[in-house]
DNA sequence: AAGAGTATCGTACGATGTACTGAACCGCTA
DNA sequence: TAGCGGTTCAGTACATCGTACGATACTCTT
């Protein structure tokens, strides 16, 4: 208590590596992917740019972290349970995190190095094919199929303009009214028929493919229930 | 002839929007999209980086530009042909299109503003599905499911370490036998007794899921042939 | 008290997109 | 033939990015 307080209390340790990660998340979820900088991460963190760099070693391994952090969101399927039940599960449940996370698919395209929380993900759902009766061709024919589906559909999502129920309207409908000369007359059709129609939301398009996909696996099951 | 020769017999009208574009996509297609700089792009075309911006007003307009130029490639399913061997036909060639420009898939999450050529190949493939005794819902519910596939399948192409027949044992090999203590044993099965066999190809699992998706599509027109 | 190790930061460099400004060139009319 | 206005190109400069390098501050052990 002598000469001066130290100038402020400064929490040492205020910084790790799950921390840095999170935030990164955050940001990326807040402002978009492209605001994730070193600089405004550094800055959302209270520190300065350089300091981040004690924790990962460069901005690659936070976008593999990141991407690593939201496989880890999604619950694991289960072998024991009914293989059905559980890959509707892990669909809606990995539609729900790239919905959560936009900016994650376009990740997935450049990430080559999974994480431990991806790895164990795709290990656990093939686990799920293999003890349903899926041959080990069967399997990955399957999950190719459905992770193909799931992705993409998360891609068209991220793309779509507007968001959710009844917003495709207010967003479309001038863009439409350019197009009624007849360049385009079946984008028309199936949007003042279709996405215009109070209540649509395409994320309800979602479930369609999935039982159409499902229904078709399930034929595909050597034994017992065909 | 009396002061100094013209430094240099300059090709007026060298450039133009669509070598502007062309160049970009070949630039992205030899060196990656991020590779692909308004200088690198300008030093590929013998120009200085300023120069391009007569032509395009910014280098999103490339980035949209040379995704239409992708689409502009795929040719169009035509109404009047089996709606089946239509949608066969564009699928492969689709993916065959973004195999070729593996950049573009992740591309389409981020460009909202579809060009000419992206909106003709929509609406022609739409035209396709209604001809085909599709109903609007449903032409809607093929179109999210196929497309949603396609893009899914291609971004999961692009993200493999590997590419082509035979090339994925080399690279994932090294990989599995780390992985051989036991921590994700239904991937190494998969490797060891699937994708590391001689003669695999990941791109062969494309038609599996195409095949179960127009199975199951054809199931749902009303009319005539179920 | 001194030193060792851990954690944080300041400065600086090269690359990027692009705004601003001027120069070079063309086809034209007078 | 002279000049002029629109078209096309380029030079310079700036803000922002990732990050290499080295210095600094804090904590703990001895």
């Amino acid at each position: 208590m002598s000469s001066t307080t130290p100038p402020a209390p400064r929490k040492r340790l205020s910084l790790s590596r799950e921390k840095v990660l999170e935030c990164a998340l955050d940001l990326a979820d807040e402002s978009g992917i492209a605001a994730l900088t070193i600089r405004s991460l550094a800055q959302s963190m209270g520190t300065k740019p350089m300091s981040l760099y004690y924790y990962v070693a460069n901005k690659d391994e936070i976008l593999d972290g990141i991407v690593d952090l939201v496989f880890s969101d999604i619950e694991l399927p289960s072998p024991a349970g009914d293989w059905r039940d559980e890959m509707h599960r892990r669909a809606h449940a990995m539609r729900a995190a790239l919905k959560r996370h936009p900016w994650a698919v376009g990740l997935l395209e450049s990430r080559t190095s999974p994480g431990a929380a991806t790895l164990r993900h795709h290990d656990a759902t093939l686990g799920t094919l293999r003890a349903a009766g899926f041959s080990v061709p069967m399997t990955a024919h399957a999950y190719a199929l459905l992770d193909s589906y799931i992705y993409g559909f998360a891609l068209q999502e991220a793309a779509l303009p507007f968001e959710g129920r009844d917003t495709a309207a207010e967003i479309t409908a001038p863009i439409m009214e350019r197009f009624s000369g007849g360049e385009y007359p079946y984008m028309v059709e199936i949007a003042v028929e279709h996405v215009l129609k109070p209540g649509y939301d395409f994320g309800d398009e979602f479930d369609f493919g999935l039982n159409l996909i499902l229904d078709g696996l399930s034929r595909s099951i050597p034994r017992s229930n065909a």
